[in-house]
DNA sequence: CATCTCCAGTTCTATAGAGAACTTATTAAT
DNA sequence: ATTAATAAGTTCTCTATAGAACTGGAGATG
């Protein structure tokens, strides 16, 4: 019976789509086009169904996709709401330091060095930029009960990131992604790791004061906005003897 | 306007619970206690709701949830199906060779060693088994292009395993479950895997033919059956140069 | 033998409606 | 002023129904 009326007619797209698959790309169009930002209220199924003209259940077909696909967030009674990812908690949902005897404490961060350079090709790359790019580059070091645990290399475009480097170095807390909201705008929604392994450079052994020859544990992380931009790219280094990387597979 | 009839009053489990849940808990429990066997054909969503008396709708979310869950898979026309997993694809979808320009090809297979033993704590423990037990174990190596990449201590459980014992080494191909599956009628649903790095070993360095003290990636996995039994564990140490693990996060 | 058509069975899409369960804010009562 | 009841708004559960879209096989046709 669908189609009999003319339901959907105002939504964009393919016409031979199901109905609640059109009105998802709607809807994450709306997120992905920054209409509405992460924390904001959707509208409710009701409104939405009589607006677009289609049934409740399709409505909630539609936002249910948007659910897992991590976009949207549903809480009975209240409201859906555009999702704001906890990045502290989901970072580290994978990587563990082995020592930590079960809690997964936040290290601390120590930014060593913070400087304006135009970008390698490696990090262009990986942030869809022209290399020579202007940049900002910096090193940094993370601490767990005083004990370096982690060395990185962060770089981030000079452009929507210029309010950064008026900050001071001491103000940053231990996390980056809500100092990169606050000051700059940006929302960290997503990232990519890849991980692999090395043996301790001088420079590295130093930093993370292990014996040069040890082995080190590299992650190579993008992040990126709620539109998919890439916002940071950063290669972490840590002691291979206090890293496990857990995964689950099926 | 629920339960002013009986319906689902067959199911068991907590009656204040959604009627769906009590269905889908169900249908799980016809799968984890071996009743549906992977492969095998579920009933059809039109048997369910009249067998359970109730909407079709509800036993629609009810197999939705199983399907999310990996435990069933639907096709349009043809039925509802217990989920066949497909390992040489799965396994590897993290896990990627560095110089393999594109495509995962599954490494061949080849087993060095293999004797019956009593299973030290450390695997004892992963398998959920008395130190001790009586188990398998092998050393494996895996080759790309007659080039060695992998080094594998595998251990099973003597019991279920008793009649892969009797296979010969070189009729086993280049995967192992599906030689578990069709000599010991054990199916490999799910597994666990936790990654570190270690420096290479004179032993290690040897059977991947690198330095010794090259970094090496070190990957511990349990694998387990439909029922959530662990049947196997591995560890398998790899060139760090030509491995990286890729994730998504967000 | 090969191909086509039709049919029964299945999942998929969509509609309409009713009430349950929960949240938040407002209003009334103490 | 604090607490309790009410109401409105939201998501969640469930029912019932109808047809679309697809699959596989059986039977007709060439």
């Amino acid at each position: 019976m669908q189609r009999m009326f003319e339901q959907g007619d105002e939504l964009p797209g393919d016409e031979r789509l199901p109905l609640y698959q059109r009105l998802a790309d709607e809807l994450r169009q709306e997120i992905h086009s920054g209409q509405w930002r992460p924390g904001d209220r959707a509208p409710s199924e009701t409104w939405l169904s009589e607006r677009y003209g289609m049934a409740a259940g399709t409505v909630r077909q539609a936002i249910a996709m948007l659910v897992d696909e991590g976009l949207l967030e549903r809480f009975r009674g209240r409201g859906t709401y555009v999702r704001r990812p906890r990045f502290d908690h989901s970072l580290f949902r994978f990587f563990r330091f082995r020592q930590a005897s079960g809690e997964n404490a936040v290290p601390e961060g120590r930014i060593l060095r913070r400087v304006l350079e135009p970008m390698p090709s490696y990090v262009a790359r990986a942030l869809a930029l022209e290399e020579g790019s202007a940049g900002i580059a910096m090193t940094r070091l993370r601490l767990i009960n005083d004990q370096p645990a982690l060395a990185e290399e962060i770089w981030l475009p000079a452009d929507p990131f210029a309010a950064f480097m008026e900050l001071p170095v001491d103000a940053v807390g231990p996390l980056l992604y809500p100092v990169y909201e606050s000051a700059c705008g940006q929302l960290v929604v997503s990232a990519e790791e890849s991980l692999t392994a090395e043996i301790a450079s001088a420079e590295t052994a130093r930093l993370l004061r292990i014996d040069q020859g040890a082995p080190v544990i590299v992650i190579e992380r993008v992040a990126r906005g709620f539109n998919g931009t890439p916002l940071e790219w950063r290669r972490s280094r840590g002691r291979a003897d206090q890293f496990h990387y857990k995964t689950e597979i099926r």
